[in-house]
RNA sequence: CGGGGCGUAGCGCAGCCUGGUAGCGCACCUGCCUUGGGCGCAGGGGGUCGUGUGUUCAAAUCACACCGCCCCGACCA
């Protein structure tokens, strides 16, 4: 594709994003099909890494992976009064297939509560049965009035868990270890430090009791809800009868919990991370941890540096970039867009002196190590671009939390705050879960994010706008 | 779905007002030359002007409708 200039974030962020979907090569409009993307090797492969990061965390916690039809019949949805209040507005349904209008219409899957419920009432029997375990790998459909490349489309990729419990207790402790799964997956391994905390009932799960999420702070300060995880309670078991036997022999509903992240992780990734170069990835996303660029002017060493650099790339199992008819300087560039961690250059000085270039994306600094060094170096490079990533991110969401003790304050912070010119804040208030506050932080499009489950300020006061009690701070923002 | 902007070669754009043989830069192809941060020169290929209907001798250009993208709002992972 032509390459060319990104829109410096501080100019216009919104704009910046999709330069640097673009021009990193990770996705395009589907142009064709309204709200959607096509996703490109260079995106894709970030969600293979995604995926196995976060399959072995649930099969090592037990988990299976299933496959529910995309289909689900339009009465499922109807079942739970919340669950169908919610979504109706989003669905896509199929009325006719194979010629003929259908008796009873599909729905394309928002999400696969409802169909995975009916299941569980043919599985679950007896309390031997518990608990079920189950992930799906699967694409979903939400009619989404307004799309973003990643951050939101009308079909997206996802991870969708669904578990039954024979109690409120060991559902609960389900849901809260995804939640650190999530979490984990997040700031170890994407770099991306994150908020655990409990949603408002405003903002939590259509059809859940109660919902979990991980937030975090992209570089304009918006807010980007990561991941979320369900407690169901037995709103779902009693809407598809699912019932279990005790061992005490009576009959109960389960319990269940439901659990998702995104393709939108991708976008979070992005904005948590890059600059005005391109994309940067954090070496252990990174498809290319590293890319070696051989440097030469005539033949004589041309064949010299690619013999050299071709064993150091062997050894090192990278990439070398030996395409002809570019420029060292133009391969530079190209895997810079593109967010490799580092890029090596080896030439003709380097092959007199022993050594190879090693340059890092984030920092943009170069070092020089002797070729027999270079695996260990590269090791150690990789190690601290992980590290500064993680900790750039968590100062600048430090810096940019601020706390307010009036509801004017935290207007005033956040009025003016838009996805294109930044400036938002994670603002720290005494808040309630009531729908009096959602209203009044409406008015300037902040939401309350969700409610930290480890108070790191100065626990208990007065609702800055009910003036009831309240045992926290919460986290106010505008958001994704 | 409401408001605004946009849609012309792969990408970025000019042309449209005032209708008359579709242009520029980058990218691409060939050759020579270059290569430590976007080389240079010469030659060359590539377009149903978003789609449809209408007005006209003639439409990228005028009118109407539709579609898509981006931004803002309401809805949302």
């Amino acid at each position: 594709m032509a390459e060319s200039r990104i829109t410096p974030r501080n100019q216009d962020f919104a704009a910046w994003y999709q330069d640097v979907v673009l021009q990193g090569d990770m996705a395009e409009p589907a142009e064709i099909v309204k709200g959607c993307m096509v996703i490109k090797p260079n995106g894709y492969a970030i969600w293979e890494r995604l995926q196995q990061e976060l399959d072995s965390r649930f099969k090592a916690a037990g988990h299976q992976n299933v496959y529910f039809p995309l289909l689900i019949p339009q009465s499922f949805l109807k079942k739970e009064a919340e669950h169908v209040e919610g979504f109706s507005p989003e669905l896509a349904v199929v009325t006719i297939a194979g010629g003929k209008e259908l008796e009873e219409p599909y729905v394309i899957r928002p999400t696969s509560e409802t169909i995975i419920g009916h299941f569980f009432a043919r599985w679950i029997q007896s309390w031997r049965d518990l608990p079920v375990l189950i992930n799906q790998w699967a694409n979903v459909v939400r009619w989404e009035l307004r799309t973003r490349m990643f951050l939101r489309t009308t079909e997206f990729l996802w991870q969708e868990g669904h578990t039954a419990h024979a109690s409120h207790e060991e559902a609960l402790e389900e849901v809260l270890k995804i939640l650190d799964v999530y979490a984990d997956v997040a700031e170890n391994v994407m770099a991306m430090p994150v908020i655990k905390g409990i949603k408002t009932s405003g903002e939590k799960f259509a059809g859940a009791l109660r919902s979990y999420s991980i937030e975090s702070m992209m570089q304009n300060g918006l807010a980007l809800q990561s991941g979320t995880s369900h407690d169901l309670g037995q709103n779902f078991g009693k809407a598809f009868d699912v019932k279990f036997q005790t061992r005490e022999g009576t009959l109960d509903y389960v319990w269940q919990t439901s659990w998702g992240v995104s393709t939108r992780l991708i976008g979070g990734l992005i904005m948590t991370h890059s600059d005005d170069k391109g994309l940067v990835l954090p070496p252990k996303l990174a498809p290319n941890a590293a890319v070696l660029v051989p440097i030469y002017r005539k033949d004589d060493e041309r064949s010299a540096v690619l013999e050299t650099a071709g064993k150091i790339a062997a050894d090192l199992n990278i990439k070398i970039d030996d395409r002809e008819g570019q420029t060292p300087g133009a391969k530079f560039f190209h895997w810079e867009r593109r967010g490799v961690p580092v890029v090596m250059e080896l030439g003709p000085r380097d092959l007199a002196s022993g050594n190879v270039v090693l340059k890092r994306r984030d920092t943009g600094g170069k070092e020089t190590v002797a070729q027999a060094d270079v695996s260990h170096a590269l090791k150690e490079t990789l190690t601290a671009i992980q590290t500064s990533l993680l900790a750039a991110a968590k100062t600048r969401q430090k810096e940019n939390t601020v706390l307010a003790n009036s509801i004017e304050d935290v207007e005033d912070i956040l009025r003016d705050v838009t996805a294109e010119k930044g400036g938002g804040k994670f603002v720290m208030a005494h808040l309630k879960d009531d729908p009096q506050c959602d209203v009044r932080l409406k008015e300037f499009k902040a939401t309350i994010r969700n409610i930290p489950l480890i108070d790191e300020y100065d626990g208990p006061g007065k609702c800055i706008v009910t003036g009831e009690p309240v045992s926290q701070r919460v986290v106010v923002a505008k958001a994704y």
